[in-house]
DNA sequence: TAATAAGTGCAATGGAAGTGCATTTGTTAT
DNA sequence: ATAACAAATGCACTTCCATTGCACTTATTA
């Protein structure tokens, strides 16, 4: 679509091909994926650009970081207007003890957390655990 | 002390010198702690031995794993009677931005978390970020 | 004391993340 | 249009941590 074109441009990173494949790919994924992921999604393309992708996207905030206790990390695409800048990706993750797939809730904002005197609090993570909606029913 | 075999007895796991080093010296640390940092405090023992230690301790619910988003695993001392077989530790972990130690706030419980419709919490994953109480002031 | 099981040490493996450098591709200035 | 330059890509390699196989030692128990 002409609109990644635009939204790439508008967070100065230059279009090419790859870039184009991965945002889609992550874009009609519903799930967070791993770099694994994509590399089997994109056999062709080197491990290396894959990665470097992601890092730019997560650089310019057109995707985060998901650390969701697996060990492996997964990345998912902003919402529209996320500003990761200023406070890490504020709403919850679920892993799926089941399917082990992890899904962005991004309704679902994480609650204001109480800290002990004498620490700050500059963001939070939360990961739920437990059976996804589809492994459930 | 007497107590740490009696405890060390009564989850099934047998005591030897290295186990009780080991757990004595979780006790006196306040904070976290990685494989390597263990690794430091006995040199002398192999690193493997030390890992087994832990993961004996992890399954009898001696010790908690914290996955504070480092990407190394960290281990505590559990509270006593925090039967993390029923429910993985409910308390919130603190990772300092700063200092990059992670504390247990263990009278700091985790608050309910609500879930879509379908999806089934099992436990919940909370790790706050920011500045720790000896950094901030 | 012999048989057996558990604990320990050494070596090796595997997976994932990250980096250096050469090559290719795209952008900009002349 | 061409040359000069910068960014993107591909390949090889490295590092770090987690984990395992197997031999050896130490503790239990028959
Ligand atoms: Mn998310
Ligand atoms: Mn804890
Ligand atoms: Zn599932
Ligand atoms: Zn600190």
């Amino acid at each position: 679509m002409q609109t990644i074109e635009k939204l790439l441009e508008s967070k100065d990173i230059r279009v090419t091909a790859m870039r184009l494949l991965i945002y889609k790919f992550l874009a009609e994924k519903e799930i967070a994926v791993t770099l694994s992921d994509i590399e089997n999604a994109f056999e062709k393309a080197d491990r290396t650009t894959l990665y470097r992708t992601i890092k730019t996207f997560e650089e310019k905030d057109i995707v985060h970081q998901i650390d969701d206790g697996t060990g492996i990390t997964k990345y998912a695409l902003c919402e529209n207007g996320c500003n990761c800048e200023i406070e890490t990706d504020l709403h919850l993750h679920f892993h799926c003890n089941n399917c082990n797939e992890t899904i962005c809730l991004t309704d679902h904002k994480i609650p204001q957390i109480k800290v002990p005197d004498g620490f700050v609090s500059e963001n939070v993570n939360l990961v739920v655990k437990g059976i996804c909606d589809k492994c459930s029913r």
